[in-house]
DNA sequence: CGGTATACTGACTCATCGGTCATTTCGATG
DNA sequence: CATCGAAATGACCGATGAGTCAGTATACCG
């Protein structure tokens, strides 16, 4: 981020171990800030959560966070587009190993389940940017929605392939991705809340079943 | 809400009709402020909707907002309270009305998605409020919540006597119902992002279909 | 019309919060 | 240990917005 000046004709090995070292401490405080944003922001919004705590938090003064990241705004889409890479990642990985159109709907699901039961703040992060109509859209607002729209496509890819496939009825799988999509997110959701008392792999199975009898064609 | 003091033995029938006007005065003031007040908190969210812009669309000015409501924590659960009660009551009796599981499984989502589609701002307004996690939980997050499970009980119900009648596969109900519920959240939010460009009756068609082969036995 | 009670107004207060920057602390170097 | 540059700090600033209230307009009545 910090300008790099060519230092001119000294040592290159002093100099590379000092910007090399300096580099090292900007990349954990960075971090270390990111991992206190995303708790708070998870914790109470993007609106309610304020520098002042996100610093109380980090360990740091508060204008030490504007030594690392230029605005709260900065600070909340790296956060989420951390997890949001890794998210992302994970899903392909776990598409492309899976077989056949029910091998790859139930790798999603369990994916995300998996994923979730183990980053619930990103969760209620992505929660807490829901709803926002798109006309008036704050920036993370429509940061999430991106994320989201690139999962479902995702899930989409597989369901055209599946329909014409013959694997599963002709459904509009657009609309069916949305509703996988939203079905795991439904599930998530009452597993934070502590209203599901299954396992998680029952939860799988649950989430796997249903939409998968939901599309076929028996 | 005005203290309201015995006038003594003035005659009773004037002082009636007066204590009438002024109620109907302060019915329709309260009525106008509840419309202006949702349609800002749908366009904006509860944090970034202001007082200010509030008494604009209403078309008065800012003190008179507190001359029927104590703050804006209230109008804006007036405003929620209002619409769910609405949708609670005919959802209700449209599970009254369907006969047979799977009638009344297509009226809970005919009846929200119809619902929705003429009261799009009360939609923005739940989705709004959704994700927060239950221990930091505001006020009108919590509101939101209790509205929501409400709904799922209904249709917890309708599963239960419906495994017990074998009417369908033995799922776990609660589950069932949060999936249910969220599905029709799904296509809700596909039709308001003009996602969606079926008719309302095939988006209906398909979210019960969806759901009917989901818990069925074959 | 003048008097009075009530409704309404919007300038004001006060608290909060994002972001800044003069000052202090730290740590590397010679 | 003295020097010096970078990192860190937190008091401060300006903006914003919820809620208040002294003053004004309005409606009603004798």
């Amino acid at each position: 981020m910090t300008a790099r000046v060519s230092n001119g004709p000294e040592e290159g090995a002093l100099t590379a171990m000092t910007r090399t070292k300096r580099e090292i401490v900007t990349e954990f405080r960075t971090a270390e800030i990111l991992e206190a944003a995303y708790r708070v922001f998870a914790e109470r919004g993007f609106d309610e959560a304020t520098m002042a705590e996100i610093a109380r938090a980090a360990g740091v003064a508060k204008g030490t966070l504007y030594l690392y990241y230029p605005s709260k705004q900065e600070i909340y889409e790296a956060a989420l587009r951390q997890s949001a890479v890794e998210v992302d990642a994970r899903t392909k990985a776990a598409l492309e190993r899976a077989a056949g159109v029910d091998g790859k709907i139930r790798a999603f699901i369990e994916t995300k389940l998996r994923f979730f039961e183990e980053h619930r703040d990103f969760f209620r992060l992505t929660e807490r940017a829901y709803g926002y109509p798109a006309r008036h859209a704050s920036q993370h607002a429509r940061l999430v929605d991106e994320l989201r729209l690139g999962q479902v496509k995702l899930l989409d890819q597989i369901l055209q392939q599946a329909v014409r496939r013959k694997a599963v009825r002709p459904v509009r799988t657009e609309a069916a991705a949305f509703a996988i999509f939203d079905l795991t997110r439904s599930i998530v959701t009452q597993r934070l809340r502590g209203a599901s008392r299954a396992t998680l792999d029952d939860d799988i199975a649950f989430a796997f079943e249903l939409t998968w009898k939901g599309i076929g064609y028996r």
